[in-house]
Parts: structure tokens; sequence; C-alpha cells
DNA sequence: AAAAAACTGTGATATACATCACAGTCATTT
DNA sequence: AAATGACTGTGATGTATATCACAGTTTTTT
């Protein structure tokens, strides 16, 4: 159950049997069936959530009721709605899962607990927040420099999986477009070659 | 010339005189005049800069020479490219003085050293680029789900002393849209009320 | 196996915003 | 003080993408 956690976590850092031994008690392992969310807007954000199998994805709905949606997470991936997590306040982030998945869930004061007994864990989710941030920052600065069929191709470069995992109308809405207009991008595509 | 370093760090974490003192002799001291560069494209981003006084922005420029910026930088702000910065490789954003600025530089080999010796830096940092990712997925979640209008006013209120500071087209260019546009809107704003 | 729900494609039309072009103002340099 | 460069406004036109509406297909549920 923690075995990708432990792979993730010793690919940046070095961490001792014991500390793993610790911060596995920190963890609540839960499965989570498609469909179902561990968030939903207006409810605190409760958890960080490790993905150790399956598929979540976390977005938001705007007043006209449209879906955008900031994160895909996948195997080894981290989600959680930061914002509320650590203020407490009601999330705007919906987090559902898009496939049966195996999940391991951190309370705000196990959290503090765990960076505060295991700095090597501070600088954990340092370094993987930091890598976030770039990816976050390069994606926003994208979506002003670049047309949607860019930001597509980029999106099958990044994860060459997804069109065989999530449905199309959700890719439309992580690059920021509806999914009438990416049906016509891949219809000119397909045309085209 | 390291009081507002000290301020901003004191205000999220706690910190010895001793390490102050330490943390003192990492950073480089730096005066930049208006409209001068501390990084250009293709460069790598040598240091990370924390602002004293004065204003920067970072931004990048695409293939047809529209320039998209990423962040304005005031006093008790930092700024860098984080990518650049930690591997080396040849940046694609620019850092740029908008005011005469007082600036704190550190090198990739002193913050190893500053986050290595001074753990509570490293949990400084961690905050710090926590908060910054929080805000750039609410602004990126943002450019998919609001007009051009509500995120100048958005930025207006964010930053009320902005449109004092720089000229109009960077604020265009920081909300994702082109000076005429922008023009135009606070031309509607104004003859609507 | 039938029914319901979710998903995708496609036409017609609408709209927010970009682009181009030029003029006028303001600020900075020499 | 003149000259240069930076900035802003505005008209005319172009374009990427959104919206609405409906049909056809695939998947999930019962």
């Amino acid at each position: 159950m923690f075995d990708f956690l432990f792979k993730k976590v010793n690919e940046t850092i070095t961490i001792s049997e014991d500390e793993f031994e610790f911060a596995k008690t920190l963890f609540i392992p839960k499965k989570l069936r498609k469909k179902r969310f561990l968030l939903q807007d207006g409810d605190p954000c409760k958890y960080t959530i490790f993905v150790e199998k399956g598929l979540l994805r976390s977005y938001t709905i705007d007043e006209k009721g449209s879906e955008h949606i900031l994160q895909f997470a996948m195997q080894g991936w981290w989600s959680a709605d930061l914002y509320s997590f650590l203020t407490g306040e009601p999330s705007e982030y919906n987090i559902e899962a898009l496939e049966d998945s195996e999940l391991l869930l951190i309370t705000k004061p196990s959290w503090d607990i765990l960076l505060k007994e295991v700095p090597a864990f501070e600088r954990y989710f340092r370094i993987l927040i930091q890598n976030n941030l770039i990816v976050t920052q390069h994606r926003l600065m994208g979506t002003f420099s670049t047309t949607a069929e860019e930001r597509y191709h980029k999106l099958l470069e990044d994860f060459p999986d997804i069109s065989q995992r999530v449905p199309q109308h959700m890719i439309a809405s992580y690059i920021g477009i509806t999914r009438e207009t990416l049906s016509r991008i891949r219809n000119q595509i397909s045309s085209s070659s």
C-alpha cells in the first residue's frame, strides 16, 4: 500500500527506515471508486492526497456552471486544495476519482507533525511544491502565448496516455477551451495528415 | 539594507540573531537602475532576488515577439526563474527593473548552504513557494473562467498602486490581453460610471 | 436486454479579443 | 529647448473560440 509513496519520496530525498515507518502511521489508506468525490466545493479540504493507484482530477466550477480542470493526479502524484487545506476555509475545488483509486490521506495536524518530526519531509515538500510552481507558471504563460491546438499537443506530449484514460471534454477543460472546439481541432489535425 | 528581508522572514518563521547574521553573509547587495536587466532570456538565472526597494517585472517573449508578464515583484517580494536557477539551463524569462531598485541576490551555491545550515529557511521557502503556487493556480483558473475586465479589476484590487507605478501596456500583458483591448475596457468603465 | 446517462460530432451563429494603422500626448535624453 | 522614444487612444477589420441546438454513438446502470 505504501510502495509508491516510498519510491517517490526516495527519488528526491534520503530517508531512514524508521522515519518512513513513522510517516506511515500518519497516513490513512482509502479506496475511492470511480466518480466518487474526495472533496466537494464548499467543504474544507481535510486531506492532502497521495495517489498510490488510479487517477483523480481537481477542478472548479465557475458562475456559469462550466468546469475548469486544475490538475489530473496520476499514480505517484499529490493532490489537494492547498489554500483550503492550510487555512480550513471552504474550498472552491472538487476532487473526483476518474478511475477506481487507492489513496493515502494525511490530515493537516498529521502533516504538521510529519514536517516537524522529519525535516527531510519539509525538504521533500519544498521541492515538490517548487516543481509544481514551475510547471504551473509555464502553463499560465502558455495560455497567454499559444493556441488551443498547441496546448493540446503539449498535453498529449506530457501525458501520452491521457486520451485513453479521460474523456475529451475534460481534456478540453484542462487546456481552457470547450469540448466543441477541441472536437474541431482534432478533426482538423486528422484530416490534414 | 537587510531590514526588509529580516522583517519579511520574521513574518513566517522565527530565526535567531546569529542565524540571520549568517544569512546576511550569503546575500549580495545590488542596486539596479530603472530599465536595467538582471536576467535576459538565453542566459542562466544566476540569482534568486529579494527586492528591498523598488519594482521588478519578469516576463517571457513569445515567437511573435509579444511580451507576457509573469510577475511584478515589489518591496518584500522574491523573483527568479526557478527552473533555470535550479538547473542552470538557459532561461526563457527576462527580469527588468521598472524603478530604481535595491536588491539582495543569492546564488545557487549560497542558497543550498543557507537551506542546509539554517533549516528554518528551508521552511520559510517552502511556505513562500506554497503561497506563490496557490495564487498562480488561482490566476490560471481565472484566465479560464473570467473576462479580461474581471481580471483587470482583480489586479487593481490586489495591487492598488499598480496603475500609478507601471504603464498600461504592461498591465494588459499581465492579464493576458493586448494594450488596445485594455484601453477600450478602461474607456468603457469610465463612460459607464 | 432495455433504459438511462455520458460522450462526441457538426452546423449555424455570436462574441470577445487581436491585429493593423495612424494620430496625439507625455516623458526622457542630449 | 529640441528631439527622440515611450505610451495611449481609436477606428476598421479579422479571427479564434464560444454558444446553442440537435443527432448519433458509446458506456454504464438497472
